[in-house]
DNA sequence: GTTAGTGCAAATTTTTTGCATCGGT
DNA sequence: ACCGATGCAAAAAATTTGCACTAAC
């Protein structure tokens, strides 16, 4: 098991003198599971469990636990926000601009980039959940009849 | 000039059989020249030429022009879709998810991922604008401490 | 003259905020 | 018992829709 991987929810909570509650733990857990998901799905996912959570909780408790590094959100198409547990079942999003088509391809193929922009300016990239924009295979052979 | 990146409104419109009003153009014309802007910010560029135009025609321009091919938009940093020119002032842009700030840097930088992911799977990397999500230098440091 | 496009107002949707209550420590 | 966290309702943003009027063709 990776040392850096497990903070466990209740030691950074109350490393900052928060508190330990059944809807933060269950977030958390919703995030983990989806891999990534808009507050609405993690709303339902956390319904699911305890139905009577509420949507307003679910905004509060994703910014803590952004704030606590225990997540991160990021735009994978519309407009919509998607939250996931850095590191955890990473990989790369790429996003049809035409259909909307969202495959998953490896991290790997973006480590010499990430290499490359952190020796020459010192960026570190976020490569735990990535999306790319651009034309899928089947949109970009349509375009060219 | 370059052949394929001037196709002028007024043509793309009119082989469509849709009409040349100046609102589209002013539409254009803000998004051209402010590079990447939010609806809002496209709004408020129009405004300062032709005061009256309705935030709704903005956003029902921006969809038409994005579906002409003649802007796209993609998400930086917070739930802000902003739109641009494919092609145009390419630039990739860093944005920090702790400090919020935006760094630009040469697109060229992509163009090895983009060679491989088009060869490997077809897929066209939009590397008109790009957002990559990260830690910026300064950020990086502090949370070493 | 037709009919697409616009402005306006109202409806939706998404996210945030205030405040009384509840529950973790 | 204290004070942070939650639920609820209402506010604030952001985006979409319906409809009558205007203007491009």
């Amino acid at each position: 098991m990776p040392a850096e991987t497990a903070p466990s929810l209740a030691d950074v909570l109350r490393a900052r003198g928060l508190r330990l509650t059944a809807q933060r733990q269950l977030v958390l857990e919703a995030v983990q599971r989806l891999g990534h998901a808009t507050p609405e799905q993690v709303h339902q996912a956390v319904c699911r469990t305890a139905a009577g959570v509420n949507i307003t909780t679910i905004y509060r408790t994703l910014e803590l636990l952004e704030g606590l590094g225990l997540v991160t959100h990021t735009h994978l198409s519309h407009g919509a926000p998607t939250y996931h547990v850095p590191g955890e079942r990473s990989h790369l999003h790429l996003v049809c601009h035409r259909c909307g088509a969202i495959e998953e391809a490896p991290l790997s193929l973006m480590h010499p980039l990430a290499e490359q922009l952190r020796t020459d300016r010192g960026f570190s990239l976020d490569i735990g959940h990535m999306a790319l924009f651009g034309t899928c295979a089947a949109c970009a052979a349509e375009e060219e009849s």
